[in-house]
RNA sequence: GGGGGGGUAGCGAAGUGGCUAAACGCGGCUGACUGUAACUCAGUUCCUUACGGUUCGGCGGUUCGAAUCCGUCCCCCCCCA
């Protein structure tokens, strides 16, 4: 695939993905072309994990990485202390334990992942003192900028303790230091950073004189074709880390894509080429009952993130479930399709509607019997309608395992010894 | 410090003494359709194999009977100083 002619300058790629929500200068796109930028990407430590809606983001350093530039990926240990605003209201705090280990967590995923260099605010912020930080650095702010601030603004009703309000000092202050220690000229994050990712350079420019060749750079929120949130499955979250998100379930949230969102993801989740990614628009729009799209999105996203006999695996279990009888299969196929769901344990011969509240497939008895009389309810592959029915281990399909099909699409596999 | 408005099921929001396990909307779940979709339609959504039990910020009280009345405590928001 030689197209060298034709190829796409960084920004103009970037745009094509849909990857830019807003620059905070047009000298941007020539220093992302022909410079060599460092910049960087932050992410606090609310989670032991990174999630899919993180993905693009670091994808995106990687692309920046691939065309010479110079990523920094900072894990705010500081700034997880505090927690940025947030619409729906106040944050709950997380303990120093849950941080430091959630800190732990996310630099070693990332460094695994992508290799970017890490850096956290903790180190560079800890030992500021309140006299330096009102002094130092709260001199520079104005209050009225600061509730110009979409994420402050949109508190004002609900409220916003002053804890969460100086959030953006904090994250200014990393910009600042990076700037001054590392010579980062850009920093990157979702559009809702925007206010932060200025205020930001505000300080830089304060600091440095207004003629400092900073840049702050957005990207869009990934959305769903209904506009809400990009990245719940039915499960939940959908994470990077394959312990809380198997290869599995994340083939299957992708290859769920819609249709209206596919190519969207296409662009952001994945590094194929303009030319691939037009051709399965194409057959999105003629053949979309063949999801050549979602597959392909799929393929893409677990084999980078999970390795391919990851990928082979996700794809065979799905095959099994959904194309096959799960009876058909010899022993082999079964403990592999069967192996990456969560195992919950129960006694032998319980009856099917106790089945289901022990092994928290149904949330009370009530319900796993409301969906038994439904027909919802399938036990190895036979829709079971009687709510007094064993499940016995003599019934299994290989090492005492069961499997219990809930809907359409919903499996658990049950043990007992 | 002063004045006002609130806390009802996952969320939003009705309800101001019995007809209320609590309208309605959203969300969730299931079924039909289908591409393992979307849309649409139907059912369902506190627990209980259904007798009953426990709910409307917490506690206490009035009453035959309370989400609804009284007392008290906790929390939130707005306005004025």
């Amino acid at each position: 695939m030689q197209k060298g002619k034709n190829k796409m300058k960084l920004f103009e790629e970037l745009k094509w993905r849909g990857l830019i929500n807003d620059v905070t200068s047009p000298d941007l796109e020539e220093q992302l072309n022909n410079g060599e930028v460092t910049f960087y990407i932050g992410t606090d430590p609310t989670g032991d994990s990174l999630h899919i809606g993180h993905y693009s983001s670091l994808l995106c350093a990687k692309r920046l990485k691939e065309h010479g530039h110079h990523p920094i990926m900072l894990v705010g240990g500081a700034t997880g202390f505090i927690g940025d605003p947030k619409a729906s209201g106040e944050r709950s705090m997380l303990t120093k334990e849950t941080l430091q280990h959630n800190y732990e967590c996310l630099s070693k995923q990332i460094e695994a992942l992508f290799g970017f260099t890490m850096v956290n605010n903790y180190d560079w912020t800890k030992d500021i003192t309140i006299i330096e930080f009102l002094r130092d650095y709260g001199k520079y702010f104005n209050i009225n900028y600061m509730l110009s601030k979409d994420t402050v603004k949109s508190r004002l009703d609900s409220g916003i303790s002053y804890t969460e309000f100086s959030y953006m000092i904090l994250q200014s202050l990393d910009f600042l230091h990076l700037y001054e220690e590392k010579n980062c000229t850009l920093q990157i994050g979702g559009q809702d950073q925007w206010g932060n990712i200025t205020s930001g350079l505000e300080l830089i420019r304060k600091k440095h004189g207004s003629d400092v060749a900073c840049f702050g750079l957005t990207m869009p929120l990934i959305t769903k074709a209904d506009g809400t949130k990009f990245g719940k499955s039915e499960t939940g979250t959908v994470w990077l880390d394959k312990s809380k998100t198997s290869a599995y379930e994340m083939y299957q949230f992708l290859v769920n894509s819609e249709d209206e969102k596919v190519i969207d993801y296409l662009k952001k989740l994945t590094f194929l080429s303009k030319e691939v990614i037009d051709d399965l628009e194409e057959k999105v729009k003629n053949e979309p009952f063949r999801r050549e799209a979602q597959k392909m999105l799929a393929k893409e996203v677990v084999s980078f993130l999970h390795g391919d006999a990851e990928y082979d695996k996700a794809v065979k279990i799905t095959n099994a479930l959904f194309k096959g009888n799960i009876k058909e299969l010899d022993a082999d196929e079964i403990s592999d399709a069967l192996h990456g769901f969560e195992i919950s344990e129960v006694h032998d011969a319980t009856s099917l509607s106790d089945v289901l509240v022990q092994a928290s497939i149904a949330s009370s008895k009530r319900e796993a019997r409301e969906w038994i009389k439904q027909g919802s309810i399938q036990v190895n592959g036979e829709k079971i309608s009687d709510e007094a029915f064993l499940v016995k281990k003599e019934n299994a399909l290989s090492q005492n395992r069961t499997l219990i099909k809930k809907g359409k699409r919903n499996y658990y596999v049950i043990f007992q010894k």
